[in-house]
DNA sequence: CTGATGCGCAACCAAACGTTGCAGGAGGGT
DNA sequence: ACCCTCCTGCAACGTTTGGTTGCGCATCAG
């Protein structure tokens, strides 16, 4: 199993994520079907030289792919990568969320042997 | 509505959970019902100072809270507020797999369009 | 050819994660 | 009481990372 205290699969998916401006981006490229450097810095409270090493990180990790078309490289999202990515996500909180239960439950559990 | 391209909302909540350590730390605080900057250290590759920092971190955003001892100082994990981030999380993740999705429908229409 | 546009590289700053070292307070022996 | 141990807190320091500015180079449009 993996769902127990191991997460060390993609630490590397989860840091690149856990950029808000990467967040910010990814969103970005998806609603507009893809963008470059500049494009997208123009929407976002940074550089382009700062979108394009976030670019370069997010390259690395697969989340988006680069085209180099004529003097501009457009990047586009791909969609395997970023639904594992939403995956690992729901899995983290999926396990936090039955610990709380789990706890909720005992709680209850001890409240109940109190009252005899 | 928020589930748009803003996410604002809670940016310090994501760093908090973003990085590997704090996410570690906040599982074993559940699994064991909670702990002190020692405990946690020895079942973690960092030093016990670093886990107190990243303490620190979460005790500010409201993810643990703290109850002086005697000589230890224990920790454990504020529920509401962990159910708050795993909503984040949740959130942020559907968006993305809604666009996915959206995305995914638009590609077969094509698909459909190019074949008449 | 010239000018505008887009990219890449390098130097530099600030904040964050991690380390070591040291001083101080709270319990437990004898 | 005393000493010893354990846990905490603070300070200095190094390294990585997100961000900036400035420059040089390639590519398209007039």
């Amino acid at each position: 199993m993996s769902t127990a205290t191991a997460e060390k699969v993609d630490d590397e998916l989860w840091s690149a994520i856990g950029d808000p401006t990467r967040r910010r981006m990814l969103d970005l490229l998806l609603v507009e079907g893809g963008g470059t450097a500049t494009t997208l810095s123009q929407q976002l409270p940074v550089t382009r030289q700062a979108v394009a090493k976030h670019l370069g990180v997010l390259d690395r990790v697969g989340l988006v792919r680069a085209t180099p078309a004529g003097r501009e490289k457009r990047y586009r999202v791909d969609d395997a990568q970023l639904a594992r990515a939403v995956a690992q996500l729901a899995s983290v909180g999926s396990a936090w969320d039955a610990r709380l239960r789990r706890i909720k439950r005992i709680a209850e559990a001890i409240q109940r042997a109190q009252q005899d």
